[in-house]
DNA sequence: TATATATTGAGCCCCAGTATCAAATCAATC
DNA sequence: GATTGATTTGATACTGGGGCTCAATATATA
């Protein structure tokens, strides 16, 4: 019952190198998407959003736990969790959806995107919102209904998979 | 920690009722689509079926098995998981993704459905696949992904509630 | 009817996600 | 620089959906 992860007893926040020059942009846009919602650029929330972009594919939170847990055996699961909410609720990331019952996080810059994701290497390729727009204003017109928001994921193969499956 | 559902000693199948006239749609649906699969169309199977088509929007497997075991108190929950894996193999059932990571079924007939969700009432209308086909041909042809199964849902208000919304 | 095969139900485990709470840290003020 | 109040963190426990196991039992076929 007990989980692993034994670790020494750090606990609270680590402070970010202040004395560092922070022109780097993942150090700049936490700064400012923290900061939009009151919230402070911490190390640990600065380590999952860089570990966020350096991901090619979208990952799930016990995943990059387990990633990062590799070079910083003192960050917490609990905290793993809450930075991906906090980086979507500042707009640095997007959740969605992964078959079988996951959420899946990436980290987006603008607004809100749908995707194609391979099943084979969870590739995930974005769609812009401009992609539905005919689709949605059709069916508004077609059921009287008002559209707020929409989730719309793609799954498939990518074109490298695709190959190496006719392969 | 202990799991509730305490109950008899049951065990193995129960036999469908053979002397009964055996014409109503789910019995012969279920042995069709059963039989097709080199399955067995059992009285639990049957049970959970009538219920899904009995139910006027999707449900859970736990929500089936709750109310399943009021008036069967034998049936088992995987016994429910399973047979609405089965159901959904067999074609007779469809299973998709309800917000919050909980798989939701609906008894159907044709392939596979999208939907309208209003947020305020919960209304659910269908959208067929057919709509999608333009939007993922071009999706296909734009970024050489292969589409095998995509999942849409649109969120809003639907007719009623917009009005009511707006008054 | 006998026999091989499929299904069932209870109980167990697994694991993603969340809540809790004391300890640690930060920001602001003095 | 020290103090203080608000935030964040990390360990842990808990929740609940879903899956697996296996003996008991029902079904299909000979």
């Amino acid at each position: 019952m007990s989980r692993p992860h034994s670790s020494g007893s750090g606990r609270g926040t680590r402070s970010l190198p202040a004395g560092q020059p922070a022109a780097q942009p993942a150090v700049r846009d936490l700064s400012e998407g923290m900061a939009a919602r009151g919230r402070r650029p911490t190390a640990q929330r600065l380590v999952v959003l860089e570990a966020l972009r350096g991901a090619k594919r979208t990952v799930t939170a016990p995943e990059l736990f387990d990633q990062l847990r590799e070079d910083n055996p003192l960050i917490g699961r609990a905290t793993v969790f809450r930075t991906l909410d906090s980086l979507v609720d500042a707009g640095l990331a997007q959740r969605f959806e992964r078959p079988g019952h996951v959420y899946a996080y990436a980290a987006c810059s603008s607004a809100h995107h749908h995707h194609l994701v391979c099943t084979v290497c969870n590739t995930t390729i974005e769609i812009d919102e401009a992609a539905l727009g005919m689709l949605t204003r059709e069916l508004e017109s077609r059921h009287g209904f008002t559209v707020h928001h929409a989730t719309l994921d793609f799954y498939g193969l990518c074109e490298r998979c695709a190959q190496q499956e006719s392969a």
